[in-house]
DNA sequence: AACATTTGACCTTT
DNA sequence: AAAGGTCAAATGTT
């Protein structure tokens, strides 16, 4: 259905995570994730000392995996890296990762579940919906974690959350935020800039894609619960991005 | 030859 | 208009 697309560009999920880079991992070790990338660009930030890459799974086109990546050098310590992911990988990397298993360190990056990252992309979908309206632009928007964060870890912390109101409040301060830095509707125009060139001149989509968003967050404000939104059913299927590429086709 | 990166142009958002 | 994000041609690498 149309509609899940849309919801899926725009609730794109989207978090931070910092690497430090040190001398056992080596100086590429920072980007060794586990998912082979492809970078598409680079810009210069203001205010940034390094420059900012712009990354995107190499398989894109072959599994229509839309996750991508922006990795930022930190401008006070050159050996952390500020890497900001954005989207779920629908590929599938166990057959065609080319990284291989690199230091014990690097390890612990690899061997991080994909299907946790599924979860933490349906809650932070589920996480957006509620913080809906609520004006978070201060709010660093990027919350870390350690490569070894474990799924139950993360479960239990979670689900206990009283009200996200204070979790936003607290910011970069709470021990796992999930920042809410969903709320973007940048981040939706920019990730469907790609499909849109397919069919430019469609323009209504732009607007299309607007109203259902603001259907999708006036349907939000109803269940006010934070909780509540938690409840809406949490299938991975419904989230996945596993549409866009039918577009093409309903388009062209 | 096929695939990746670099880099300035171009597009979108603010 | 300016900053951020992406495209794509040129270039580099395998």
């Amino acid at each position: 259905m149309f509609l899940d697309w849309f919801i899926c560009r725009k609730m794109l999920p989207l978090w931070t995570e910092q690497v430090r880079v040190t001398s056992e991992n080596g100086l590429e070790g920072h980007n060794d994730d586990g998912y082979s990338w492809r970078k598409y660009g680079q810009k210069d930030i203001l205010g940034a000392k390094y420059p900012r890459s712009y990354y995107r799974c190499t398989y894109r086109h072959v599994q229509n995996c839309w996750a991508t990546k922006q990795v930022q050098r930190s401008d006070d310590d050159p050996t952390v890296f500020e890497i900001t992911y954005k989207g779920s990988h629908t590929c599938n990397q166990s057959n065609n990762a080319v990284q291989p298993p690199a230091s014990p360190e690097n390890q612990e990056l690899n061997h991080k579940p994909q299907q946790q990252n599924q979860m933490l992309f349906d809650l932070r979908a589920k996480l957006r919906v509620n913080t809906e309206g609520l004006d978070n632009k201060e709010i660093t928007p990027h919350f870390s974690f350690p490569s070894t964060f474990a799924s139950v870890d993360f479960e239990s912390r979670i689900f206990p959350i009283s009200t996200l109101a204070d979790d936003v409040h607290l910011g970069a301060n709470s021990p796992l935020v999930v920042s809410p830095a969903l709320s973007e509707s940048n981040y939706f125009s920019a990730s469907s800039t790609y499909e849109m060139k397919r069919f430019r001149g469609v323009h209504n989509l732009q607007h299309l894609e607007s109203d259902i968003a603001e259907i999708v967050s006036a349907h939000a404000s109803t269940t006010n619960s934070p909780i509540g939104g938690m409840e809406f059913p949490i299938d991975p299927v419904e989230l996945d991005p596993n549409f866009p590429f039918n577009v093409q086709g309903f388009f062209t």
